[in-house]
DNA sequence: CTAGTTGCAAAGAGTTTGCATGGCG
DNA sequence: CGCCATGCAAACTCTTTGCAACTAG
């Protein structure tokens, strides 16, 4: 995989790297690099080869659809992940409560968490705020 | 949703209970129930009309297909949940490390983690323990 | 009775794959 | 030049839906 650098993988590369924490659908990838002349199947070829070199990371957001992050950085291998569910922003747990976390459960349950595919679900500071304004104003 | 009780419903419900803790897809339960009539459009009905209700809880576990399992009591919807990737089992959270860990992402990151939808993926005890003997044996 | 539920088969969405062509190194 | 990657379209898998027949209450 990754053998040759074509222009396709380039710009899906590029397209990844300026959109970090983000959360994207193969659909959402493919459209946005339709002008760049990338096919459905490419986008798909290239993201399974990236993930299966662990430079991007696949996640569910509810529905059927795949979601990618790209996770090339050291940050993103040491660290959990919390996701919101409301914009998909991606957020790098803080790495104490991290360890706090994955130390209760090997002692308490055994449990040896992985962190590449472990993802806490939730509601970010700013998706919050707009919804108690939401709920505050109709 | 659920307002009669048919012999399709009950089925599912009765299956559903006897494999708590399992994640099981929609094909598994048609399979399984197959020769109890029922379709596997109805299936996916119950299904649908369970989680609505917050009965059962639908989980991701990596591929296209979606998993379902039983949450009807109320220790399932107070605690997070740990899903083992290998067999597919789901254990419940020790309740201290849970308070902990939610309190943790309030604090730190003004994160609001989502009880229901947040599941732990990782390896239980008895896959560790299963795997270190692939390893040694084979 | 009568509205919710079912089974079937067809439609949908997302993803994968076969094959000939094209392009990186 | 050789091999990998691409594009296209067909194939696939999982899930949803339309509709007539059925059934619980």
């Amino acid at each position: 995989m990754a053998a040759y650098i074509t222009k396709q993988r380039r710009a899906l590369l590029d397209y990844l790297a300026m959109h970090p924490d983000e959360s994207l659908s193969a659909g959402d990838i493919a459209g946005a690099l339709a002008g760049a002349g990338i096919s459905v199947s490419a986008v798909y070829r290239n993201l399974a080869a990236l993930e299966e070199e662990g430079r991007i990371r696949r996640v569910s957001r509810g529905g059927r659809e795949a979601y990618y992050q790209f996770s090339d950085s050291q940050d993103c291998r040491d660290h959990l992940h919390l996701l919101c569910k409301s914009c998909g922003t991606t957020y790098h747990m803080d790495e104490e409560d991290a360890e706090t976390l994955i130390r209760n459960l090997i002692r308490h349950e055994q449990f040896l968490v992985d962190r590449v595919d472990t993802v806490l679900y939730g509601t970010c500071e700013a998706c919050q705020i707009r919804k108690r304004m939401e709920k505050n104003h109709g």
